[in-house]
Formats: structure tokens, sequence, C-alpha cells
DNA sequence: GACGATTTAGACAATACTGTCTAATTTGAC
DNA sequence: GTCAAATTAGACAGTATTGTCTAAATCGTC
């Protein structure tokens, strides 16, 4: 192996388990080692996935080339197809891991949907704050949205796969969780889907083109979003009892 | 000239002028023809850059390859080095092209917010239904947020120009003239910028992914987004005594 | 119809990429 | 230390692309 360092190959993929979420990461059952965990053929393989999804993001399926991705991970070219037949198979590969690691951090992220709450507009904050940091605006959030909206027609296996797993699922279960709220007497929603969409289109309000634009948002940035956005949120569906202490005045100003 | 159809070229660019806004097509500068419109030698330069941003919009700058641009545009590749010297002064003028196109269209609808208004709902959902149609969710829109994307890094010019010319300007504009109705009384609005970006937002809830997902929606799919998100964006903003008659339950049911 | 400008098809060199193969080297487990 | 498995560097054929060049054909205008 080179003397490239090793420490970019890191950066993208946390080391071992979730950051804070507790919970194992789930590989994909496609790209991931059959080796021991640790052993120079694991770590590799992780190094292959990595460079891989940092270039396909980067330069997209046709510019980004297998000496370019070799190169990157500090690895050989034979390697590469040694581990993984062809260009198609490395990028699916990329694809199953980065959606599997999402779909782990999502159902953590999902967990914290507050049930009863005495400060409604705190906890949704925070959540989608967390939603925001851990799944929309991370580097694979961003990976995903860039190799589908590039590649998407190109795989429509792909692109299928993500609408089922991603905003569908998304979606769905925030309304499952709003209707609940409502059902409790917090919120007054009439279509709890509709209600989602527009939560999350809120509460990423200010990052509508951020994506496309490429740049990512800071920590404060999210949270200033989502705090705004679950305002306005409130204003429109807080049932009236609780609607008096959102003035629309203080709202967080945005650098 | 090859025989290969011409319908397809005409249908990327409207033929003259804008198709009901009145104001003619402002060419960009960059791409466009110096001889008299109408000529052979103009029609072929409006083919190719029709082809080249199919392509590009397709395939992306690297995968776009100028053989197959010649072919889409049934003009040999001789003829577009002769009008454009190399691949990236193409794509900068179908960069250009469309931006300027776009750039019109803006103006257009914008001089259509409503000022004062007697149903206030009605007149946002038309303006933000023209938003959607004319210039967000069309061919034209899809373009440039696909490429930007795409190969925003690679362009950063590219990148810094739309920024300027795009979401900044829209955002800018609606945000003055939602403080106009809010200080003729008709909203209640802290921060007009935060409100012209949430306003988008709840607009377009239904499609956040959609330019990711590749697919446009349809006109009555862009009417429905449109009318739910003003509503909800009345709920929460408009004055007290305007609020009444829009009860949660009569969204607009999505397909 | 004539003539200059434009377009066309094709050849061409230079470059880049994919995927295969091989022989030498390194790694890892015992 | 040994030995098998994994990795490496490099060569290689096949293909594709870019951008240039040229001679023939076509177009537009007078």
């Amino acid at each position: 192996m080179n003397d490239t360092d090793k420490s970019a190959a890191t950066a993208f993929r946390p080391p071992t388990a979730l950051a804070d979420g507790g919970q194992d990461f789930i590989p994909s059952g496609n790209g991931q080692c059959y080796t021991r965990p640790g052993s120079g053929q694991c770590m590799k393989r992780n190094s292959i996935l990595d460079a891989a999804a940092r270039t396909f993001c980067r330069d997209g399926f046709t510019g980004a080339s297998i000496d370019l991705i070799a190169a990157e991970a500090g690895v050989s070219r034979q390697t590469i197809y040694n581990h993984y037949r062809d260009k198609e198979m490395l990028f699916g590969a990329v694809v199953d891991d980065i959606m599997g690691r999402m779909n782990a951090i999502l159902y953590d992220i999902l967990a914290t949907f507050p049930e009863e709450s005495d400060n409604l507009e705190d906890d949704l904050t925070l959540f989608a704050a967390r939603l925001g940091k851990k799944l929309m605006c991370n580097r694979d959030g961003e990976f995903l949205r860039r190799l589908i909206q590039a590649e998407g027609e190109r795989y429509p296996r792909l692109l299928e796969t993500w609408r089922k797993n991603g905003p569908a699922k998304v979606w769905s279960a925030i309304a499952a969780r709003l209707a609940r709220l409502a059902h409790g007497g917090a919120l007054d929603i009439g279509d709890p889907d509709l209600a989602a969409r527009q939560f999350l289109a809120l509460v990423n309000a200010d990052f509508q083109f951020c994506g496309v634009l490429g740049q990512k948002p800071t920590e404060q940035e999210i949270e200033d979003s989502a705090r705004n956005g679950v305002r306005t949120f409130l204003r429109a569906f807080a049932r009236s009892s609780a609607k008096a202490d959102a003035p629309a005045s203080s709202d967080v100003a945005l650098s």
C-alpha cells in the first residue's frame, strides 16, 4: 500500500459506530467485509468505498475514473477490480452502503420525535435540527442527492430504491407522529401527510437551494432554520391555546 | 444537413418570444446569432444550443460528447467547433442562454405579484403557481438545477452567477413584495426575508425532492401545492381578521 | 446562374479510460 | 519462519473522446 495518508479515508465514514446514537452501524450486506472487521482487507474495502463515494460525488459516475478512485483510496487499481467486478458494481456497493447507513440514522432520529411535550416548539426544533444535521445536510445526504439527481435516469433501480427508503419513509413517519400530536390535542391538522411535507419544507426553508448550491450549512444555520420553521409551523397549526407565545417579530436572525 | 427531425430542436426553446408574457426574448449576448434571425445560420445555432442543453442536462458535462450533441442537433461536429471554440465555450453559451431566458421570465412573473387584493389566497396561489410552472419546474429550471448541482464545483463562476441571478433575486424580490403587503395591513410578518423563504418553501413543499427525483410535477400538482402552501402561509401570517376562512380540513387533496 | 460563405463527412493524432493479465511483492495466519 | 492469500505496478488491447484539418458539397445572396 502506498504512503498516501489514511486520515482522508476515515473522514467520510464514521470509525465504527454511530457518533452518539448508540446503535451499531448497519452494513448493507453487499459491499461490506466478510473477513474480520479491523483486518487489512476490511480496511481496504472501506477505504475503497470511501474514496469511491467521494469521487463519484465530486465527478459523477462517468467523470470518476477507477484510477482516480484507486489513487484516492491509496490502493492499486487491480485491488478495486478484485473486490468489485466492475465500475457499476462498485457504484452499487457505494449507494447500498450509504443508504444502509442513512436508514439506520433515520430510525435513530425518528425515535426522538416528541410524544407529549410541554414545550412543543423547543422539542420539535431539536428534532428538526437533528434531522438536518445527521441526515439531510451531512455528507451522506449530499452524496445521495447529487448522485440520484445526476445518475437517477440511468439507474432506475437506484432511483426507485431511494424514493422508497428516502423521502417517502421520512414523510409518512413524520405524518404519523404529527397525527398523534394532533390527536393528543396539541395541533390542529387536517391532512397529516401534507402537514409533514410542509413541516419538512419549512424546517429546511433556508436550504432550499443549498443542496443545489453545493454548500453545506453550518450547524448554527441548521438550528436557526429549524427554529424559524417550527415557529411558523406552530403559528399555522398549533391549537389556539398554545399559539399566543410565538410572536412573529422574534424570529432568529439569519447571519 | 441531415434529415433528422427538426421538431425536437424547437421543443426546448420557445420559437421567438415569450409564450404569453408579452416581453421579447432577451438574448444573453454570448451565444446568440449576429446574423439575421430566421436565417439558416441562426437556426443552426439555436439547434445546437437546444441539443447541447438537452444532452448536458441528461449526461452531464463529461458524459455529453460533442458527437452526440451534433447528432442530436442534426449538425456536423465541425459546425459546432465552428460556432463555439470548444466544449467549455459551448457549455457556457448554453448556461448564459438559459439564464437570460429565465431572467426575463422571472421579471414577467414578479410583475404579477398581487398589490392589494380582496382575495389574497387566490391571488397568491395564482402567483405561486405561475412561478412553479414557468420558472422552477419547467425544463430550463430543471436544467439549471441539475447542471449547477453536477458541475457547480468545477465552474465556480457559473455557480456564483446563478446564485446572484437565481434564488437571491427571487427571494429578495418576493420579500419586498411581502413587506409591502404587511405594510398595507394584510400580513403580520416579522422578517420579510425569512417570510419569503418560507413562502417559497411552502409553495414548493410537495416538490422538495422532485428535482432530485428527476420527475416533473404536472400542472395540476403545481397548482395544488401552491394552494396548500399559500393556505398554510396565510394561516401563519395573515392578519387575524382574514384568518377565519381558512380551516385546516379543506386542504386540496394530493393525488 | 455565379460566387463567396457555410456546412459536411471523414481522416487524423493525442489523450484517457476500462477491464484483463502477469510477475513480483507484501501481508497475515499458523 | 512458512506458505497461501492478497496486493501491487505495469503492460496491454479495445474503445471513446477531443479538437484539427481537408476536400467536397451546399446554401444564400446578388
